[in-house]
DNA sequence: AGCACGCCGACT
DNA sequence: GTCGGCGTGCTC
């Protein structure tokens, strides 16, 4: 009988346990390689975690190609406290790890011109420019560098991909990096510093030099200049030959970012790790990180976990952004999983914010973390001025939800030829079709939510589900045959804009009218070529593109925000008006005055639109923990939840029955509150649940929580069940 | 997580 | 008579 060697794999599912795969004793890969196996049928990348003699009973299938080389045991650890932390598999948490497209590293490192290449480049005719451009990239040699691909515009990489094609270049095997070396790639192109911005620097530095390093909140203004702040901390590190992740909350700011990076850091190899990029391209770019190529990797919440070997910088840049944290399985926080990185392999992380979270600002006034505080703009343009104007109450003064005072300010700007950005904080029509006989409102069938009018098709519409239906003619409980649309949403914007100022060119951008990249492209465009006055849409406007013309931001419907039942919900509007307040106050409008932010509100004397006009962002935050702190919320507290939905009632509360028990049981500190019926009880025909835990401490809490993980994982329940640990939806 | 197998309802 | 619902069990 042969002594059988096996290579444990953890693969990317909910398995518990990790698979064993023949493998060649001489040719095992060492633990920690990235490798490609086959579970059943289907394919996936995994991560080896042991090497050695097999004697179980299964009848082993081979081991697949290698796609890397040993991962870092630092980013290991890091997977096996998401696994931990946010109770799920080990196998799912060591899937974060592996590039997504899971292809073996590409051999080829860079591309020859061929014969019909040559040919067909000779006969290239001048008007094709981004070829011409292509070919200033082919060196003497006939040799077309990887990077110089990597590091180009969308434009030159489709001319790339179109020469490929049509058999232009033949691979060339891989040949010898360009090999700048550190001190030349860690080159520094930046707007001289300020004092307050030289004085930022010079704690950053500090900070950097203990050891272990601490986290540090560099907390500035809009315009405050923490961009370059950060680049400049970024550009040391690559001269001194690490690496540097930088993350970046999921928008389509990214393309300016980058090249903005681009201009700062001239000489860096920066690899993009968002989802947006193409599968093969996000691979290489995996590869460029885990090899070294990469000085720079730039990416959204996913690419905390790219395998950077010299890794000597994190930065998370706007880090309050609630897309850091993921909705899906597994639903980790990616500033939170930065800053175990940094911890875990002794790196700094930098965390950047106008308005930090206030996870982050606790921790920076219990002195866990460091603190950079930027509080004037390094650019000339003032700050943009601040206006509240009433929102209701003076029904003849406002049309479509729009108040006649934002009326006469876009008026303004349509007459300097400038433009205006409407941000309404919900979409469709009006929010709910109204019988004002009897006050039937048309609900959706699936959830406990009203359906919103949609004008544009004459539709009525489920944001949650998705359902839609032709509205009725009469009401269905009285017969009255007037149905009224009640509230604002986008399209009433829209609808009530044009008609005030027939002579503006009026857009609407909300997920209805933009689907997909290029529809969001085209938008930009369109401001950017002054097409369009005035620009009506969601948050969605509020990150994105910086408009010179825009010098006027209007916000409606904001109050909503004051009445949520979600506790985080005032920080996260002062965040959000924080933002849209950098959209018009960029810079100075055509006779050199300020941006303006007129924002509609019946409660002008809130906190939140005090500390907008003042600027008190400490106080604010000061308080607001206080008051967290007297209710037992986070971040004075740690917090989960528990989630389930099914089809019966009865089972969801015969699991929360059960789930509450095992966790009551398990708690050794802190409270479980009864379960509840969610926000949305009733969402796509089902029922769901939560069920809220706090914790003075994250252990007892995450004691817990994998206690009723593993007993709900063994005596599998008729419901669909979720555990979040430091949730931020509580729909 | 997928995917197959398996046993009970409304339809080409 | 078949298509298809999702309960149960397995993946090396």
């Amino acid at each position: 009988m042969h002594a059988l060697t096996s290579a444990t794999v953890e693969v990317p599912l909910a398995l518990g346990r990790a698979l064993d795969y023949a493998v060649e004793p001489e040719a095992a890969p060492p633990v920690g390689s990235v490798v490609r196996v086959t579970v059943g049928r289907r394919s996936y990348p995994g991560v080896v975690t042991a090497v050695g003699p097999y004697d179980g009973p299964h009848r082993l299938k081979p081991l697949g190609p290698v796609l890397a080389s040993p991962l870092a045991n630092s980013l290991l650890a890091l997977a096996d406290f998401v696994a931990d932390y946010y109770q799920v598999t080990r196998g799912v948490a060591y899937g974060l790890l592996v590039p997504a497209a899971g292809s073996p590293a590409v051999e080829v490192a860079a591309w020859r011109l061929t014969e019909v290449g040559q040919a067909a480049l000779a006969a290239l005719p001048d008007r094709r420019r981004l070829a011409r451009e292509l070919a200033g990239h082919i060196n003497r040699e006939g040799v077309l560098s990887l990077a110089s691909i990597e590091t180009a515009g969308d434009g030159l990489r489709r001319e790339f991909a179109s020469w490929r094609k049509a058999g232009w270049l033949a691979p060339v095997a891989a040949v010898t990096e360009d090999g700048a070396p550190p001190a030349e790639r860690g080159r520094a192109r930046l707007p001289a510093f300020t004092p307050a911005q030289q004085a930022a620097l010079d704690i950053l530095a500090e900070e950097a030099g203990r050891s272990p390093p601490r986290p540090v909140l560099l907390h500035g203004v809009t315009g405050s200049g923490k961009t370059a702040i950060f680049l400049a901390r970024a550009a040391e590190t690559i001269a001194a030959g690490r690496q540097v992740l930088l993350l970046v909350p999921e928008i389509n700011l990214t393309p300016q970012l980058t090249d903005w990076v681009r201009t700062a850091l001239p000489a860096a190899r920066i690899a993009l790790l968002h989802s947006r990029v193409a599968p093969g391209e996000r691979n290489r770019a995996w590869h460029a990180a885990h090899t070294g190529k990469a000085d720079l990797v730039i990416g959204t919440r996913l690419s905390v976990f790219a395998s950077l070997p010299r890794l000597g910088l994190v930065i998370v840049d706007e880090e309050h952004d609630g897309s850091y944290k993921q909705d899906e399985s597994p639903r980790y926080h990616a500033r939170d999983v930065a800053v175990m990185r940094g911890r875990l392999e002794g790196v700094p992380v930098v965390l950047a914010s106008a308005t930090p979270c206030l996870e982050s600002w606790q921790n920076m006034r219990l002195d866990r973390y460091g603190y950079v505080h930027l509080a004037e703009r390094a650019t000339q343009a003032p700050l943009p001025a601040i206006r509240l104007i009433p929102a209701r109450g003076q029904r003849q003064q406002r049309q479509g939800g729009v108040a006649l005072g934002l009326v006469d300010a876009i008026r303004e700007r349509l007459a300097r030829d400038e433009q205006s950005l409407i941000l309404v904080n919900r979409r469709g029509y009006a929010p709910a079709l109204y019988c004002p006989h009897c006050a039937w409102t048309a609900a959706c069938r699936h959830c406990d939510a009203k359906l919103t009018w949609h004008q544009v098709d004459r539709r009525l519409r489920c944001h949650h589900c998705g359902w839609q239906e032709a509205p009725p003619s009469h009401c269905p409980a009285c017969g009255h045959a007037e149905l009224a649309a009640v509230g604002v949403g986008t399209q009433r914007v829209e609808a009530a804009l044009r008609e005030l100022l027939p002579e503006a060119r009026v857009a609407r951008a909300d997920s209805d009218a933009l689907s997909g990249r290029q529809a969001w492209e085209a938008l930009v465009r369109r401001m950017q070529r002054r097409e369009i006055d005035v620009l009506v849409g969601t948050q969605m406007l509020a990150k994105g593109h910086d408009f010179p013309l825009l010098t006027l931001v209007g916000v409606l419907e904001a109050d909503r925000a004051l009445f949520s039942t979600d506790f985080r919900a005032q920080e996260d509007l002062l965040a959000l008006l924080t933002q849209v307040a950098g959209r018009a106050g960029r810079h100075l409008s055509s006779d050199g005055r300020a941006g303006e932010v007129i924002v509609q509100t019946d409660f002008p004397e809130h906190e939140v639109y005090r500390t907008l006009i003042s600027g008190d962002f400490a106080g604010f935050a000061d308080a607001l923990l206080e008051r967290r702190r007297a209710l037992g919320l986070p971040p004075a507290t740690r917090m989960a939840l528990v989630r389930a939905e099914g089809k019966r009632e009865e089972d969801v509360k015969a699991f929360f029955d059960y789930a509450a028990g095992v966790v009551r049981g398990a708690l050794s500190e802190g409270q479980v509150y009864a379960p509840q019926a969610a926000p949305l009880a009733r969402k796509a025909g089902e029922t769901r649940w939560l069920m809220v835990v706090v914790a003075p401490r994250v252990k007892p809490l995450q004691a817990a929580l994998s206690t009723l993980a593993r007993a709900l994982r063994l005596n599998r329940p008729r419901v669909k069940w979720v555990i979040d640990i430091d949730p931020y939806d509580f729909g």
